[in-house]
DNA sequence: TTGAAAGCGCTAACAA
DNA sequence: TTGTTAGCGCTTTCAA
């Protein structure tokens, strides 16, 4: 593996020559004849920069650890693509941790990330009374949430689920669905409350039940008992509930769309596939982790920026699982 | 943040001592009393040993390069999941790269990868005949292949795809039926391949239409070819592909499963949640991602070891997509 | 068993 | 504009 060193020798320069004639930032300073000649010497040699030992040179790691609660979850693929891009446009890597739902796994894998000397953290864990997340702040180690409302003075990325929200109850009712109700999410999940609270600014009747996870199976429990109290039309605090009330609707011997309609929130990739095809407030995920990407560069180079949040626009996905409410046929003489 | 410098003058030792107190491999050589006051001084300072000087000095990088072609593929995740549990176990972290089925994103994204000075790659992208990887060959960097089939001198590891399918056709023959297609996968594929080659073994008079892709939408035209040629059951080349022949299915008025049975390949996260829920050859992709890890590890340690490859036992899942021919009762007078 | 010294590859500060 | 020097944090010779 050829060196710096090599490659100044190659170009009959100094060391710290070359180093400079490759340094972008430095352009113009180095004569021209040099800078091509080291970079002739660098093509021959296919040098590229060690980062280890430009890291111990300039304390800069040129790492960011990103924590998920869970890879499983299709919300967060298209996110750590975001993320990702981001980072890698600016000379970035992103060292990902999931937790995998296990609040216990997150201070050890913030301790992994730490210890790997990651120059800057995206959480988009749930728990945000994390002392170790905390220390981060306290530490002054550039910091971004993503999908967390929280009170922490740490820049953070969200989606603008509200609009949606109210986007997708104004298109339930302009089918003529009255009695819609809403399969909520866990209380420690902020967005699950923030979508809830979003629900019932939108609806005259709430009509709440709440799934113990994100999940489909959760979702499905749920939704039974939602189901029980006759709703014709149902918006999910996220896909994977949604995928468990089509399992609860099948339970209860009635379709979708025709008996009842059903929402979700996020858009995840099999959203399009379930059947009918699921009607979706889609989140725009890869975005979300641009953004957060954004962030937290910025605040690598200027940790004293006033922490920013950042909103992105959510947009209402109509397929099939949304149908004029039929209630006046079945309540009819 | 404390160096072992810090630790060393607290303690009262050389630094070298310090860092050979801390290491767990010198055990031993140290004397009790000096490791004590090393660990005391390093738990008062809160030491956590610098990745960078260490990699510098050792010319390790503690980092494994992983390539696979689209996060958004539910089958990655899992795998993922037992690759970083795999590597963390042993000190490893994983770098993670995905090319989202770019072909040309390949070689660009190794050279990022190779740019971070990576000990090993883990490659589970498409295209075998790469360049850039027959080059990791060459160079000796460890280099395990995940479920690729190829006649590189790579250690691999993959899963015994063909004994699952051989169980599935056998699980839909004694369910009465004998006009069984197959949606397989692009040839380029090699576990496409693979798996056609096995429905092929496994069948008398093989029915095969080729997906352009492991995608839903290229398994829905590729699905609505073969029930145009009168088949009763599908294996489909992967879950993706199946979630297409559902929407093959309900394009050509058929019913799953009381007119056509459907098989998937995978047991991906959403299987058990499609509807009907998806029966499935369950690939062990967690255990495939760990044991590349292992492998991997295996490999940095001993580069001259001779190239393994480890094969994992695949299990016919089965649901609600399969049930009894009724092909009698249709032709019937 | 411990200390001294050296150097991994790089680049910032200073000097010329 | 270029060269010289020095040192980031660590570990591993070599010597005691």
């Amino acid at each position: 593996m050829a060196t710096i060193k090599d490659v100044a020798r190659v170009a009959g320069v100094h060391p710290a020559t070359a180093s400079r004639a490759l340094n972008p930032l430095l352009r113009g300073r180095i004569s021209a004849t040099t800078t091509a000649r080291v970079e002739a010497a660098a093509a021959e040699l296919g040098y590229v920069v060690d980062p280890i030992g430009r890291s111990l040179r300039t304390q800069r790691s040129g790492i960011v650890g990103v924590l998920v609660p869970d890879l499983l979850n299709p919300f967060y693929p298209p996110l750590l693509r975001g993320v990702e891009r981001g980072l890698r446009g600016a000379g970035f890597e992103a060292l990902i941790g999931s937790t995998d739902n296990d609040v216990r796994r997150e201070p050890e894998l913030l301790a992994v990330l730490r210890g790997r000397r990651c120059e800057g953290y995206i959480v988009a864990t749930a728990v945000l009374d994390e002392p170790a997340v905390a220390a981060l702040t306290r530490d002054g180690v550039p910091l971004v949430l993503v999908n967390r409302l929280t009170g922490m003075p740490a820049p953070a990325v969200v989606s603008d689920d509200a609009r949606g929200i109210g986007e997708a109850i104004g298109h339930l009712r302009a089918l003529g669905h009255t009695r819609i109700g809403h399969v909520a999410g866990p209380a420690e999940l902020s967005v699950a409350v923030a979508r809830e609270a979003a629900y019932r600014a939108a609806v005259a009747e709430p009509l709440v039940v709440r799934a113990a996870q994100m999940t489909a199976a959760a979702g499905r429990a749920a939704g039974r008992e939602l189901l029980g109290r006759g709703v014709t039309a149902i918006l999910a605090a996220n896909d994977m509930i949604a995928v468990g009330c089509y399992a609860a609707l099948d339970d209860a011997g009635l379709r979708c769309p025709q008996d009842v309609s059903l929402v979700g929130i996020n858009d995840m990739p099999l959203a399009a596939w379930l059947r009918p095809p699921l009607s979706t407030v889609a989140i725009p995920q890869e975005k979300l982790g641009a953004a957060a990407a954004r962030l937290v560069i910025e605040r690598i180079g200027d940790p004293g920026a006033a922490p920013q949040t950042v909103s992105l626009p959510t947009a209402l996905v109509v397929r099939g699982s949304t149908a004029r409410s039929e209630q006046r046929v079945q309540l009819g003489p």
